[in-house]
DNA sequence: ATACTAAATGTAACCGCTTACATTATCTAC
DNA sequence: GTAGATAATGTAAGCGGTTACATTTAGTAT
């Protein structure tokens, strides 16, 4: 039979109340007690019902994390499963547990409230024109999306993603690139776009080309960056160094001029974005712009944590910097 | 304030009992009031506690899944993302909760039980060793491990490991291969030796040559793959086929071949295991055995719950079909 | 209409905690 | 020793459901 704090009082010989002191550190319970207690709870192996605790405190003491669809293909990126570990690690450290949901068609985020199952929401990936999180907004139900989305009054964490890739096309530039091509993923996504705005922000403040042949679409899979690159390597002259907002098309990119003959970076320089475990692994090693994944994540939880327990302004915005990573794919062509 | 029950049942002119019954599709509840609550319940927007709900009948209606910790890197493998898939799409299905937790040091499984969080436990990704298990086990706590490990009471799902290992290299042996080698990783997992067994199993027979330095052992990792099939170029004669254990190492293991100037398939033939996405987009595109993650997956949350809910013998043991996807990597060396 | 059975609904206890408020024990000062 | 303040503990209500059991209502046969 189930131990309950009524037995442990009993052996104890104090009150249920009193013993609930003790499980949560209450000032006003003497030492002696204290022990005598605690004694017990040892003894008889006692864990306090979550359920129990739950209900009466109305806290779910829990987070709900919304990855993307079992059907997008984009959750198999190695990003996912850096930033849950992140969520792991700082949700036990402030004592919440994680609930795993996906994000289905016509899924209710709301209805994870109305029925307690959680204290807050925390959203990986979504699209810049999801609905729902403007009904969380309204509502002002605690949430913090992974990934900003262009509504005013979201509450999100980020990489710095503009300064990210303006950094690395700068770079690029100051490398005597004149010609500098992009390759990148949809705008459905914020970041994406952000990262493009870098890219053009400092194609501006370095005076170079830009045209809209520079520029083109891929989806984050090494069969798009190839194709991708391929359409680029049609231009004339060719470009001399290309920006990839992810690296997963970057590697597929430099296939694509493996193949043509040309070389990496003499020919033609590459940076990614992420910096995925396999980018130092390729030949050449690919420049990349490192996010700081775990951080996020757990940042993300933390600010979440204070959005639930009411200590935190209206709508958090935090993007956290990014780190250029220097490998071989950039070369070093100094003037 | 918060809707209970009891408005529901005051709104409806009924009792709390009755709005429960017609909640919980109880048969005795006539028709006319049924519908009478039903509109009531949804003017109001009512969601029934799940917190009050668990706490009454004693279920959390929640699965609690362990995942390796943060700093085991396995978990980056596309494997796990695919399989989480699996879960949440078979949870939901079952009326289930997924509660997420990381392998940490010294985590103890069974009090995730004891404070009533989880109805049963899923594990990925355990090494053969674990301790935690022989505890669940014994407390007869329901549990399900993706991946079997060797102690004889476990309950778990995998992939016919030998038997897919037996069938790809049988493949290379029909296709006229003597010397076949092999990569693979530690034996901490037991899906590892069995698909080192089913490669033993099938060099004899077919009578191959089979000897140590035949075997060497990589962590799934591409450099680690490179590494190992540097060892194997060494021997002399070198083999002309190589089974690795994993996709990620065979990737590695391939560019090795390459660096060396020699030809896939023509020189040395491989065949992988797991299929990742990667594997059919290299060149030339790889062989493998493609393991059914997301059944795995749903399958492992059925059992898990036939088990909570007593409708299963003690040990479910399962291990699904694999698949041989046959691509460039083994070639068609026919006699 | 009566008696009996089945169907529908209601009553109230209970799940295992927390916590406001009440009570008792302990301490301080005179 | 006593009053008053403070510290420690106890009492009991309540969180929001479920469900065994009791009661009322409807249905059927005579």
């Amino acid at each position: 039979m189930r131990k309950t704090i009524e037995h442990v009082a009993q052996l104890a010989k104090v009150s249920k109340a009193t013993v609930s002191r003790v499980l949560n550190d209450s000032p006003k319970v003497k030492e002696e007690t204290r022990e005598r207690v605690m004694k017990i709870v040892k003894e008889l192996g006692y864990y306090p019902s979550a359920m129990a605790r739950r209900l009466t405190t109305n806290k779910a003491e829990t987070i709900g994390i919304i990855i993307p669809a079992p059907h997008d293909r984009t959750f198999g990126n190695p990003f996912y499963t850096e930033i849950l570990r992140g969520f792991t690690h700082q949700a036990k450290i402030k004592k919440y547990d994680l609930l795993l949901f996906t994000n289905e068609h016509k899924f209710n985020y709301s209805q994870l409230f109305y029925d307690r199952r959680v204290d807050g929401l925390l959203l990986i990936g979504v699209k810049r024109n999801d609905k729902g999180i403007i009904q969380l907004s309204k509502r002002k139900l605690p949430y913090i999306l992974t990934g900003k989305i262009d509504y005013k009054d979201a509450n999100y964490i980020d990489a710095e993603n503009r300064k990210g890739a303006y950094q690395a096309v700068s770079y690029l530039a100051n490398l005597n690139h004149k010609k500098i091509a992009y390759i990148g993923g949809s705008f459905e996504f914020v970041f994406n776009q952000e990262r493009f705005e870098g890219y053009l922000s400092a194609l501006q403040d370095h005076n170079l080309e830009y045209g809209k042949e520079l520029t083109t679409e891929s989806i984050s899979t090494q069969e798009s960056g190839y194709e991708a690159m391929c359409r680029l390597l049609k231009i004339s002259p060719v470009p001399t160094a290309v920006f990839v907002a992810n690296d997963l098309d970057a590697i597929g990119a430099m296939k694509a001029v493996r193949e043509k003959g040309l070389r990496i970076p003499e020919d033609i320089a590459f940076i990614g974005f992420d910096d995925i475990q396999l980018a130092s692994h390729i030949e050449p090693s690919l420049t990349t712009v490192r996010q700081p994944i775990f951080k996020m994540g757990t940042t993300a939880i933390s600010l979440l944590v204070q959005l639930i327990e009411g200590k935190e302004k209206e709508h958090p915005k935090v993007e956290l910097p990014t780190q250029l990573i220097i490998r071989k794919s950039s070369g070093g062509i100094k003037i």
